[in-house]
DNA sequence: CTTAATTTTTAGACTAATCTAAACTTTTAT
DNA sequence: ATAAAAGTTTAGATTAGTCTAAAAATTAAG
């Protein structure tokens, strides 16, 4: 039976990899759970025990297949939940995702099928994050940062990729949420921010808020 | 900040004292938990540093009113889950005990509140148990187990003391479930057992089948 | 290409929760 | 009233997950 710590673990180790691609560091893993280094040597060896990862000393670690199929079901699970608080119990976007975490060990394939098909089986979170089916397929879509769009062109908020209550309470304010139309009208180049239009008004945001707004062309 | 464990045990302690009264014993919670006798010694002292219970070496003890109030709010999480899952997710009643045993123990007041509304602030969950209002006060209800109805009276079943799927699942093949009419017909005097009549269908069950079913009068 | 910086691993220790075996209290029964 | 039985606590160990400090390996820099 994997544990509630082995399954951060995973989880963290997908992340990473969704986000770098190839091998994980055991320093990218300290960084990302924050536990010291020498804790995350110590889980790696329990995970390549249970063949979870394959992982060779001081050259980094990638998930098995068995690995990777346990770190996409808690990322479904996740989402799952975090589709449920929003659309059900009328959570905010910005509250769900500590309680997510939580929620996201529970045991009981058959309670997350029952789940999926309650929501409807959703393909996307509240945040826009891409939902795994049950046999861990990831859905795409044809979305860019906005930061690289291109100037003075439209396009529609279809996620974020930063799952953050002080980030998703600042793009509130903003008025920006899933759906929201954006038209990108000046790229200062010094420190890369962006003059945007919302709805007819004009606001100025940083380089980091625009890498984690995906947007979709129109 | 209280850990799984120590909720686990407030919850058995709770659930002794419920049933017995009076002071609980080592040997008793050891039993409910299923650890032995020796950890159950050690988590107490954990306990009654935390103040969670009164208690005097070999003498038993009892909730005080904080660690009270924590394990009638698992029980209140507890029977919550099993009316979401019964109603919303359509598990059977036999299903729902062991997943609402991890889910009882996600923190999160908010959620709890929200959820309570989502159900309509269900006063019994689906076996008939009372759910500890947000306050803490357990609904009560005139009723008495079926080993104790008087011959040739009738009763409509209000609810079940024992949430074991194999209970539930004889229960359902009995066709016996919440709102369930039934007449006493005979009680055997040699081993306790009782002929019923359910549905213009005469049965016989044991005692302790009988003696977890509670009955209102009609 | 050798040394310095960085990263990773090992060694040794701590805490929470558990166990078995042994010691100590309380209760029960003659 | 005292000995046996039952129940409870302590002592000493174990496992999972964590830490700091130190050692070892890899990478980067001059």
């Amino acid at each position: 039976m994997i544990t509630l710590t082995e399954e951060n673990y995973l989880k963290a180790i997908l992340s990473i990899s969704l986000i770098e691609g190839g091998k994980v560091s055991t320093n990218a893993i300290s960084k990302e759970i924050g536990t010291s280094p020498a804790s995350v040597s110590d889980m790696i060896k329990k995970l390549q025990e249970k063949k979870l990862i394959n992982y060779q000393k001081y050259q980094g670690l990638e998930l098995s297949k068995e690995g990777k199929k346990k770190a996409i079901n808690i990322l479904r699970k996740h989402r799952l939940w975090e589709t449920f608080l929003v659309n059900n119990l009328k959570f905010n976007w910005g509250e769900v995702h500590e309680l997510a975490e939580q929620l996201e060990h529970i045991k009981s394939q058959e309670l997350f099928d029952r789940l999926d098909s309650y929501l409807g089986f959703p393909k996307f979170d509240p945040h826009g994050e891409p939902i795994p089916s049950k046999k861990g397929i990831i859905p795409r879509r044809n979305t860019i940062p906005l930061n690289s769009l291109k100037l003075n062109t439209k396009g529609i908020v279809l996620g974020v990729t930063l799952d953050d209550k002080s980030f998703l309470d600042y793009l509130t304010q903003l008025k920006i949420s899933i759906g929201t139309n954006i038209e990108l009208l000046e790229k200062i180049s010094f420190d890369k921010s962006l003059s945007i239009k919302i709805e007819e008004k004009i606001q100025h945001i940083s380089n980091e808020v625009a890498e984690h707004l995906l947007i979709k062309v129109i």
